[in-house]
DNA sequence: TGCATTCTAGAACGATCGAACTAAAACTAG
DNA sequence: CTAGTTTTAGTTCGATCGTTCTAGAATGCA
């Protein structure tokens, strides 16, 4: 029934990604978006609807590819060490992106939030994706006792998510790697049972 | 010599402040600075130069009037007090944001960074003013014994400025109590020399 | 009083914005 | 082959963008 489309959906939504990935919503006009993917306008607003329907497709696309997807692998690990391994690759994603692009779901965040509480929303659902994250590793790790009981875990989440939020911020603007890691070390170590004073395994007092 | 301006250049500013902090630099149309100063364009443009031009002043008089005065007024407290007031204030004034503007240092950071690189470094700056103002605290309460030295001071100062960051994200996207205070209070209760298992005064095992 | 200067008021500039439209092209079903 | 449907390719639309221009009003200095 009809003609076939020339395009692959999911090729098109990476492009579309990096453009607002790169520029954000509004310094993103719709015709780089037609440049950058090839394809006509009445193609892009066939396909996906206005600017603001294709940006959310586009925002989804890449909470999926990105968040999700690590969210899953470190899913699989132990507790204590997924945590690390969630910020160690956030900090090495950080430290190599030239263009200090970020966080586009962080970028969203304090991009596209006035006047359209569904689109504020939908970044809240993923915030409190990445937070249930956190609260099920501590809750874990707490069992196990790789992780400290000495504070509330939903506090420690809570915690971890605005770490995560700061250190995407300050890796557009100052993409240092000592003032990162000593962000993310600072927090991380948190989790230890012992954590002030020494966080070294078998140091004692 | 020539005709006296009609505007308070200060209060104009405000205004300017008002129109970028809520809607972001590329949604504030020159013409929303217009109606919301009461001044034509050309006295905006002849005093302030072009759209990114009053963009920074905008900025810059933000900084100075918000951020600048926070310091300054912490900076006359006790070191470990002046940082929990610090963040206090943070916290009260991301609760009672009934529009969810955030901060708008937090926002630029985010908002214009892209192919402006002077821009880049003038955020950058504030934020060494701020982890500064965290390192000196942090160095003068280990010296009277109020802040732990169970880690680098430079790490602890670090962590403040990047959970600071992201108290202001959230604050954006999720304004629940819970959430901000459980942001702040595990970052703040670190700084304590015995931080993990208890933070109240006297209690003991 | 004149002259130079700096302001205000508002129209106007070309460029670009998001979105819609007109046709032609490419397919399926009968 | 024909009828029906959907995608493509550009063009075009009115609105709005940042910026500039033309007039006139208000001052200081001679």
């Amino acid at each position: 029934m009809g003609r076939p489309r020339e395009f692959d959906e999911e090729v098109v939504l990476d492009a579309v990604v990096q453009c607002f990935w790169k520029r954000g919503y509004e310094a993103t006009s719709v015709r780089d978006l037609i440049s950058r993917t090839g394809l006509t306008g009445a193609s892009l607003y066939n396909a996906f609807g206005d600017k603001q329907a294709i940006y959310r497709r586009a925002l989804d696309h890449y909470v999926e590819g990105s968040i999700g997807d690590r969210i899953r692998r470190c899913e699989a690990m132990e507790p204590r060490a997924a945590i690390e391994a969630f910020f160690r690759e956030i900090l090495a994603r950080s430290l190599k992106d030239e263009e200090c692009k970020g966080c586009m779901l962080v970028n969203a965040a304090l991009d596209v939030v006035p006047e359209d509480p569904g689109f504020r929303a939908a970044v809240a659902d993923v915030l409190h994706r990445i937070e249930g994250f956190f609260l099920s590793c501590i809750a874990k790790g707490r069992a196990s006792g790789s992780i400290t009981s000495s504070r509330p875990a939903e506090d420690l989440a809570r915690h971890l998510l605005g770490v995560l939020m700061g250190v995407r911020v300050l890796a557009r603007v100052r993409p240092e790697k000592s003032l990162l890691e000593g962000v993310v070390d600072t927090a991380v170590t948190l989790l230890d049972q012992d954590a002030v004073g020494d966080r070294r395994e078998g140091a004692m007092g």
